[in-house]
RNA sequence: GCGCCCGUAGCUCAGUUCGGAUAGAGCGUUGGGUUGCGGACCCAAAGGCCGCAGGUUCAAGUCCUGCCGGGCGUACCA
């Protein structure tokens, strides 16, 4: 990157001064390079100077002069200038800005990529709603925004994996299974009663009453215990399907769905509270099993098998981090968590500490929670009561692209509000479709410039402009220099988004990128009867299509041909 | 009460190697722009005590403290 490039030249220059005994031999950390906001301070600049003149106990500006005097000569830079109170200020090469052109067409669907996992095997884990209902809202923020990250990290070489934890097991699966089985009933006209804690939404009912279609009414003479639990089942793999069909309209598809069941099933629960048995980290209380998370620190202790002989949630959780940890051996773990399970964090660290294993190896990113409208007013959420606006409702209303956007263009720190109403209207507004045009419109210049479209009516295009190596010299235009600027921006909004797990920033990216070829097409002609321009301009057409598909790919949004 | 998150333009939100030079975008509002490649576009204007008050330093929207307002959590729920 060029950052990287910059700040090696800048450390170069450094030690060189002082080698000369031009600086007193103070250590900087990091060099910083930070992209100025206003053009007259250079392309880039870096505060180094500043951050010296305190143990350097010298003038900033001076001591950035005699950095500056000290460095070593690049093919990027063009020229260095020095600025008060004590920047060092970069302009790029034009000759070297104008060969990238051709790089990021010859990198194609690699450009951007930055190499920092090596390898490093990543498990990103989202989603993972209860299959006791539809995926909603709520439920789309973090598959867009899980799904982005794995897409991120597997671009800058990550093994990733994506998994979706099924929630298959528990106390919430009781009342599932009983919702279920008594609208099965009454699909049948017999009378029946929902547990109190149950499921009373509509879908319930549906999901019941195509049961009944399915299997008939033979159920009704075997046991209830029994005729619930098989009944259950089939309405829990109906709900996963659901849920796999709903993701998959929104573009996410995961490596795994993960059963919690079955790591009862296979007796990992047990093992796990055997093993923080023998660490020493299990109590004896009241007629329940506590995970003695005091001892690490955390507030209180926590309940891993209730006095009714039912293991928690909690447990099954260690359970299965252990399994990713230990078992598995991802060497990363990112889980994503809705706001509402943030009191969680704590304690599932106390328990990878209990494990002995390194709490650096998991990171739990949690994103703020989804409060949805409807013409500015609030509506409640919950599965139980059945008032729930689905992932499903709003991809139809919205699309697909528009609600991956949409979800993915604020930070997850940041509470969002979804207004159907507003959502709707807006689609036709989104900046997704203004990053797509761009898109479009250039796969349609490429298009005229071939000779072979529709587009142009009776003008038609120099012959042979795709053939031959453009001459990229000649351009020379300044909306020509501020696309390639902006395209190579492209590696470093994806580091940072690596980096800080922060997929928003593509989005505003994949604006900016648009924005600038915009006003390219404004002030500059693509194809003329000027034959070499126009294949230097095709050439840099082509490349702007490939950093405006390239963030797009990252986001899960398609990039059209046309619209 | 305590913990986490948020508070920036009328609205929705950014603010990029964890402090840099004159705070940005989209929508909305107002006024302009096309004899050839896509007008789903472009240009311009108006709009801000960056919640409030202190502090840290050459430099604070960004870091620290306190307060105010909102969301979430604080279960033998998940």
């Amino acid at each position: 990157m060029i950052r990287d490039d910059l700040a090696a030249l800048l450390h170069a220059a450094l030690e060189d001064a002082q080698a000369r005994g031009d600086l007193p031999a103070v250590s900087v950390g990091e060099i910083p390079v930070e992209r100025p906001q206003r053009p007259e301070h250079g392309d880039y600049a870096s505060s180094v100077a500043l951050k010296l003149a305190r143990a350097a106990r010298g003038r900033p500006l001076e001591i950035a002069a005699r950095i500056a005097a000290r460095l070593p000569s690049s093919p990027l830079v063009e020229r260095v200038e020095v600025a008060p109170p004590g920047f060092v200020n970069f302009w790029l090469s034009p000759a070297w800005l104008r060969e990238q052109v051709a790089e990021i067409t010859r990198l194609g669907p690699r450009f951007g990529a930055v190499d920092l996992g090596r390898g490093v095997r990543v498990q990103v884990e989202f989603v993972s709603a209860n299959p006791t209902g539809p995926i909603h809202v709520g439920g789309g923020r973090g598959a867009a925004l899980g799904d982005c990250l794995a897409a991120v990290l597997g671009a800058c070489g990550y093994d990733v994996q994506r998994e979706y934890y099924v929630n298959d097991a528990g106390s919430r699966m009781e009342a599932f299974y009983q919702s279920v089985y008594a609208r099965y009933l009454e699909a049948l006209g017999r009378a029946a009663t929902l547990p109190p804690d149950g499921y009373y939404g509509g879908y319930v009912a549906d999901l019941a009453r195509e049961l009944a279609a399915e299997v008939g009414p033979g159920y009704l003479d075997l046991p209830a215990e029994q005729a619930t639990r098989e009944l259950g089942d089939r309405a829990i793999r109906q709900m996963i399907a659901e849920a796999r069909e709903d993701l998959a309209r929104l573009g996410v598809r995961f490596d795994r769905w993960y059963s919690e069941q079955s790591l009862y099933e296979r007796g990992a629960v047990q093992a796990a509270i055997a093993r923080l048995r023998e660490r020493g980290y299990i109590a004896e209380r009241e007629g329940a099993t506590w995970f003695v998370s005091s001892a690490l620190g955390e507030d209180k202790d926590n309940v891993l098998i209730r006095s009714n002989g039912v293991p928690t949630y909690f447990s099954s959780d260690i359970a299965y981090h252990w399994d990713k940890l230990a078992e598995r051996g991802f060497d990363w773990v990112i889980d994503l968590w809705g706001a509402d399970h943030q009191g969680h964090v704590p304690r599932m660290k106390a328990a990878i500490n209990a494990l002995d294993l390194d709490p650096q190896r998991l990171h739990i990113l949690i994103y703020q929670l989804v409060t949805l409208k409807r013409g500015g007013e609030v509506v409640r959420v919950s599965k139980r009561a059945g008032d729930i606006i689905t992932l499903r409702e709003v991809l139809d209303e919205v699309g697909a692209d528009a609600c991956r956007f949409f979800f993915l263009a604020r930070a997850a720190d940041s509470p969002m509000d979804f207004d159907l109403e507003l959502a709707k209207q807006q689609s036709s507004e989104n900046p997704v479709y203004y990053v797509q045009y761009a898109h479009a419109r250039i796969a349609s210049i490429l298009r005229y410039a071939s000779g072979e479209a529709e587009e142009g009516g009776e003008h038609r295009p120099p012959a042979d402009l795709l053939r031959g190596e453009p001459d990229l010299s000649l351009l020379t235009a300044p909306p020509e220099f501020a696309l390639i600027r902006k395209m190579l921006e492209l590696p470093e909004i994806v580091a940072v988004v690596a980096r800080d797990l922060a997929p928003h920033h593509l989005p505003y990216y994949a604006q900016e990128l648009a924005a600038v070829f915009h006003g390219f097409y404004r002030d500059c002609r693509v194809v003329s009867d000027d034959v070499p321009l126009s294949r230097a301009r095709l050439a840099l057409v082509q490349a702007a299509k490939t950093a405006l598909a390239n963030a797009l790919g990252l986001m899960g949004v398609s990039a059209p041909e046309r619209m």
